[in-house]
DNA sequence: TCCTAATATAGACGTTTGTCAATATGTTAA
DNA sequence: TTAACATATTGACAAACGTCTATATTAGGA
């Protein structure tokens, strides 16, 4: 079990391209070369970006020869959903998923 | 309803000191005297702090004479916790609150 | 082997951020 | 009104961040 930086989490979902690429990243592994598609940035700076996303435990690599994919790390996401999801105002019953 | 801007909610959770504040709000609401006893942090800085909370919608304030008190937004709470839960790694059924 | 393609790293630069001291604003009590 | 208190705003500064160009690394095909 990884020890999660939340904090660290949330800085690398607070920039439009990341929370973009973690969305497109959502039910499927994407190829940088695809990802980069979908920005006008160049290639180091989308390294840059998910080297970050890598960093904080939220997206995870799979190396295919010349190819990096990219995916969500199941195990950080959930951790995270529960994080935010134990967030609460208090004018409810605490109420979550129900 | 307001219109959510979910990067400028992460990048304000996106510092420590933010996200224990969000986190001491989180079930109660609390005074800004209350919250600047838990941190050694000046008055101003405080502030600045909370309404970077206050300008992204997730915290709300409640003026009472010459105390602040601040309070999670249930709303952009309820809308943060649907983004988040919608992102799934590809691995299992998309399964969230089951 | 040599060349090309996919990705990563290094270094530079302007912008944004977190923090503070100083000051302003607004509220309550005397 | 004046004084004291709670909070907000301003201006400054160092550190962190997003981006680029240039270069390095690594893999596959000729």
């Amino acid at each position: 079990m990884p020890d999660i930086d939340y904090v660290l989490i949330f800085k690398a979902l607070g920039d439009d391209k990341r929370l973009k690429i973690v969305q497109m990243l959502s039910d499927e592994e994407k190829c940088a070369c695809k990802l980069l598609e979908e920005f006008i940035i160049t290639q180091p700076t989308l390294s840059h970006h998910m080297k970050i996303l890598c960093d904080c435990g939220l997206v995870d690599v799979r190396r295919d020869g010349k190819w990096s994919h990219y995916s969500l790390n199941g195990e950080v996401l959930g951790n995270l959903k529960k994080f935010v999801n134990k967030l609460n105002d208090g004018k409810d019953g605490g109420a979550l998923c129900k």
